[in-house]
Formats: structure tokens, C-alpha cells, sequence
DNA sequence: CAATTCCGACTACGGACGTAATCGATTCGA
DNA sequence: TCGAATCGATTACGTCCGTAGTCGGAATTG
């Protein structure tokens, strides 16, 4: 069975859960207040869709939901960063720095921190 | 106007386009044989549809169009190269080589081809 | 206890997407 | 010349997605 997708509007609902969990639909829905302007009941929809694809679980309290993670962000942050790898670069991590060099993308710490990982990967 | 996305699918026929144009339908359908299982009417739906959304272009040859594409290679793997760095990453793209070195995603070559960028940007 | 509120479940609906089939016009081959 | 092949245009259709509205039941409140 091929992994479910989770859409961008999921993903907004996973990363509030990814900081803080578990919590009732209501509470995600005023994490999210701020960023996006859903009403309770678009949250509750993402919410229950990302249940069907296994990505939360949810446990009875009351007559509330309490939902948890259980795709963990590492393994998200993982398939798609890699997804994008092979899809644009070949597969080839490399290529993709030279493109986020070329833009400006790295400020003098991101390059001194980007050294460092180097160093290790070398040792 | 806000750049029409561009699918998946859409993708595959641009990535042959940018690798050689101007083609017709039926060349690029030619062309994707061997990745994808689609019939000629499924590459022409795409190439209309990409062309709707302005990332081609189309010149009349005889009945046939020949199709060129607009959009430049360079911008799309940008824009999608931000929108990821953006969405995973909070727009830093350290992380994300962290990300892609903890996955052995490096060669040997990578690290020093990685190396050698760094120490050009740093100049 | 009755009215209101709140919850999850189910339903909705337009647009994008993947994947074509069909149609009307044209051209090519016999 | 006349049917076959081919072209772009139009239409199709199931699924996912964004974004809710509604419904039936349970809890709360007065």
C-alpha cells in the first residue's frame, strides 16, 4: 500500500500536532487561527481525513477527540525532501545546493553550519 | 495573478520539452513512452493545459502545433526548491542539507562538490 | 426539564488532476 | 475519389482537495 499524500492544508493541521500533542480539534483549530483563516469545521475535516490515512490517532475523552501524531515529522520532512530530490535533481543532492546557493539562500551562518556538517559526514 | 502550479504530470512533458524543443504532440508522447504509460490523447490534454497555463508555447506547423516551453527549467526547480524549503524548513535550507546528509543521501563526490560550492560562496 | 451549545459524522460542491474517448475537419494513401 | 489516419478541440469522469454546511445526539445551562 502506497503511503497516503498529505495535502498542504493536512500538512498545516500536522505541524501544530508535530509541536504540541495531543490536542482537541479546537485547540488546533486556534493554533492555526493566526495562520490560516479556517473555520472549526475545515479543521475538523482535515483532521478526520488524516485519520483515515493513518497519519493521527485519536483517543475518546469525553465526547471529544484528543489527536495525535503518528507519522513522525522526521519520516514526513524525510519523503518529501527526497521526493523533490528525484523528482528535479536526478536524484542528486548536490545539484539542489548548487540551485539554493545560486539564490542567495544561505546566509554567513547557514554556510558555517553547512561546513560543519561536512566536516562530520568526512570524519 | 498568482503562477499557475504546475502537476505532476505536467512536469514529465515539461521535462522533455526542456530537453529538446520545439516538438510536436506526438514527439513528446514518443518521448515519454518509456516513463509513463499514457496514450497520445493523455499528452495532448497535458500540453493544451500547459499551454493554458502560459508554461508553453505553440506555433502552427502545417495541422500540427509544434510546442515550445516558456518557462525556463531554471525558474520552476527554484520556485519548487523554496516552496519546500519554506514549507519544512521555516525558508532555511541548512536543515535541509542536515536533513538530506543524515539520509547517506552524500557520495563522496556530493561532499566534495558540496565543499568546494561552500568555499565559493564564502569568497 | 427545556433550550442552547458543542461534538463527531456525513454530505456538499466547485476546481484541479489523471487519464482518456469522441468529434469535426483535414489530409494522405490506394 | 473515398475511406483511413491524424490533428486539435471538446467533453468525460472518478478522485483529491479546499472549504465548509448540516444533522443527530450528548452535555451544559438556566
Amino acid at each position: 500500500m502506497a503511503p497516503e499524500r498529505i495535502s498542504d492544508a493536512e500538512h498545516a493541521v500536522m505541524e501544530v500536532l508535530w509541536q504540541r500533542s495531543p490536542m482537541t480539534a479546537a485547540d488546533v483549530a486556534d493554533a492555526l487561527a493566526d495562520a490560516r483563516d479556517w473555520t472549526l469545521q475545515t479543521v475538523k475535516t482535515l483532521l478526520s481525513r488524516l485519520a483515515n490515512k493513518g497519519a493521527v490517532s485519536y483517543q475518546q475523552d469525553g465526547r471529544r477527540y484528543l489527536y495525535t501524531p503518528i507519522l513522525a515529522r522526521e519520516d514526513y520532512v524525510g519523503d518529501e525532501s527526497r521526493r523533490l530530490v528525484d523528482r528535479l535533481f536526478g536524484g542528486r543532492a548536490a545539484p539542489l545546493i548548487a540551485h539554493l546557493a545560486e539564490q542567495q539562500k544561505f546566509t554567513a551562518e547557514d554556510l558555517a553550519e553547512i561546513e560543519r556538517l561536512i566536516g562530520e559526514l568526512k570524519a
